[in-house]
RNA sequence: GGCCCGUUCGUCUAUCGGCUAGGACGCCAGGUUUUCAUCCUGGUAAGAGGGGUUCGAUUCCCCUACGGGCUACCA
């Protein structure tokens, strides 16, 4: 039996989940999903000073709306919790001390203050201050100092950080499962800091031994953090332990203009940027988000798993069972893509139409509420007569209202082009053929009122379009019969007569 | 600046050495809908540049250009 696999998405709690994570968020769990593996939520909550308020319970509403709920996280254990990195402070410390006692890290007493100077003054010479290799013998950490120098300092309390020892001249062969090969010459490197003066670790020493401890199989996680797999690699080789499998995701981009997508983009580009609305607790401005807007999160998800993916099919239109179906990690793209707000909507719009009735039924009725509306009208079948005309759940008022209330107010434009001198006439005479009528349904109201004016020999438009205007207020909407038979005899005559006094 | 990754229509992408380079979004034009939207049909538009390898390169290799990421006691 092969290894059971395990991956995670490992976010930091510094502010709303963005769209580029609840990809990342969305491949683990396709991965794991179709491997029958287990999908975690880890929170990377080493960094205090980042700490946002809300952020963590977002990232698990976010998750839990997408559908893409995690098997093990806070408040889930699976046996390898806890789940936060705050809460396993007092992990950390045995490996950053076994690093050091194998030779692989070492003392650094350097405070940011004298490394910033240090980076501006190579700076103005046109020179990278590296802390590696070439200068740490110099700097003020164990390396340079005698053992006795360096007990006395840690004795006396004297701050220090536990920095990587990287090794030298290696050239390192890596592996992505997305990009293949690579090599790295560990000359290029840094000596990363593990550690921090806080007493917390570093992302880099944390993930390690939690993905070790948790036993993760697959990493998979944002290009971003390529430049790191060398120090991971390492680290799992000093350690002695058997590294994971790699993959990096393409990054996603800016619509227009350069560089990643970020959280500041969304609202100023006309478009969310988080799955869910966010009120940041700092100054209590609101961001958008993909719910709010009306977007269903089928449709969501199907377009961010085609952001940097896709099967090799020509079909586009998946739901998460599907994506689960067809994923491989092996298809996934190597250059970054950027955001396409507009494709957005296009599978917003065929997801829509693909919805469950019931879906859209309740989505629908909680609008209902939110206007003051209580009707007997049969919600269902107004939806569907309407449905194929909406993008979003929120247009769903727009496209029916004039099904709940009488239109108040008439295009202008509409009256300019349909209500002519006669028409007040025809109107008159229109609402007592509909008087007349006993079957109210669609088909004979339909027949009823087309023989009429056939009869009369006027052209449909002259009878059409203001009788539209009379029960919708504009030149817009469904079938006009079916309008009619759908909100009654009583109702359609009472707007017509309105509509003549009003114009 | 240094290191790393990438590069097919405007955008997302297919092609795993044989191409008249396919699909989708967008856009444009017709048609259906006696309204509007939907929908249908058609059209527009691409393998960065230069060298190799090869009978043959979008596909493999190198260089250049361009794009992206990283370069914190942030993740």
């Amino acid at each position: 039996m092969t290894k059971d696999i395990r991956v995670r998405f490992a976010p930091s709690p510094t502010g709303p989940l963005h769209i580029g994570g609840v990809r990342t968020a969305l491949f683990n769990y396709l991965y794991a999903k179709k491997h029958n593996g287990t999908f975690i939520l880890r929170i990377e909550d080493t960094d205090q000073n980042r700490y946002v308020p809300g952020a963590e319970n977002y990232i698990q509403d976010a998750l839990n709306w997408c559908m893409i709920p995690y098997d093990e996280g806070p408040e889930k254990d699976g046996g390898f919790g806890p789940y936060r990195q705050s809460e396993r402070k007092h992990l950390y410390q045995e490996y950053a001390d076994q690093l050091i006692k194998d030779g692989y890290a070492y003392y650094a007493f350097d405070t940011s203050e004298e490394l910033d100077d240090l980076r501006k003054s190579h700076e103005t010479n046109g020179e990278t201050f590296v802390y590696n290799w070439s200068n740490r013998t110099n700097l003020n950490n164990s390396l340079s100092l005698t053992n006795e120098e360096v007990s006395s300092k840690i004795d006396a309390g004297i701050p220090y950080v536990i920095r990587f020892k990287t090794p030298t001249n290696e050239i390192l062969q890596l592996n992505d499962e997305i990009r293949g090969k690579i090599k790295i010459d560990t000359n290029n490197l840094d000596d990363k800091i593990l550690f921090k003066s806080d007493g917390m670790p570093t992302y880099h020493l944390a993930n390690i031994v939690d993905d070790h401890l948790m036993k993760i199989t697959h990493v998979i996680r944002g290009e971003e953090w390529l430049p790191s797999l060398a120090l991971h690699v390492l680290l799992y080789r000093s350690l002695g332990w058997e590294a994971p499998s790699f993959a990096h995701l393409p990054l996603i981009l800016k619509p227009v203009g350069k560089g990643k997508l970020s959280k500041r983009d969304g609202d100023k580009m006309g478009f969310p940027v988080f799955p869910l609305q966010w009120t940041d607790p700092k100054d209590n401005s609101v961001s958008s988000g993909y719910r709010e807007d009306g977007y269903l999160p089928e449709a969501v998800v199907n377009m961010l798993a085609f952001l940097g993916w896709n099967p090799g099919t020509e079909q586009e239109l998946f739901s998460l069972d599907q994506l689960i179906n067809a994923f491989d990690l092996g298809k996934v793209n190597k250059a970054g893509a950027k955001f396409d707000p507009e494709k957005t909507k296009w599978f917003q719009q065929q997801h829509l139409q693909q919805a469950d009735i019931t879906t859209l039924i309740n989505q629908f009725e909680v609008i209902l509420s939110e206007k003051n509306i209580s009707t007997t009208a049969n919600v269902q079948q107004i939806i569907e007569t309407v449905k194929e005309r909406a993008t979003f759940t929120s247009d769903l008022w727009d496209l029916t209202s004039f099904f709940f209330i009488a239109p108040t107010s008439y295009d202008s434009k509409a009256i300019k082009k349909a209500w002519k001198d006669d028409t007040p006439s025809l109107m008159h005479e229109l609402t007592r053929i509909l008087n007349d009528i006993t079957d109210f349904s669609e088909t004979n109201v339909a027949s009823i009122v087309k023989g009429w004016i056939t009869a009369k020999e006027i052209g449909f438009g002259k009878i059409m379009m203001p009788l539209r205007i009379a029960l919708v207020g504009s030149l817009q909407g469904p079938d006009l019969f079916l309008i009619a038979s759908i909100i009654g005899k009583e109702e359609t005559i009472k707007r017509i007569k309105d509509t003549i006094e009003r114009n």
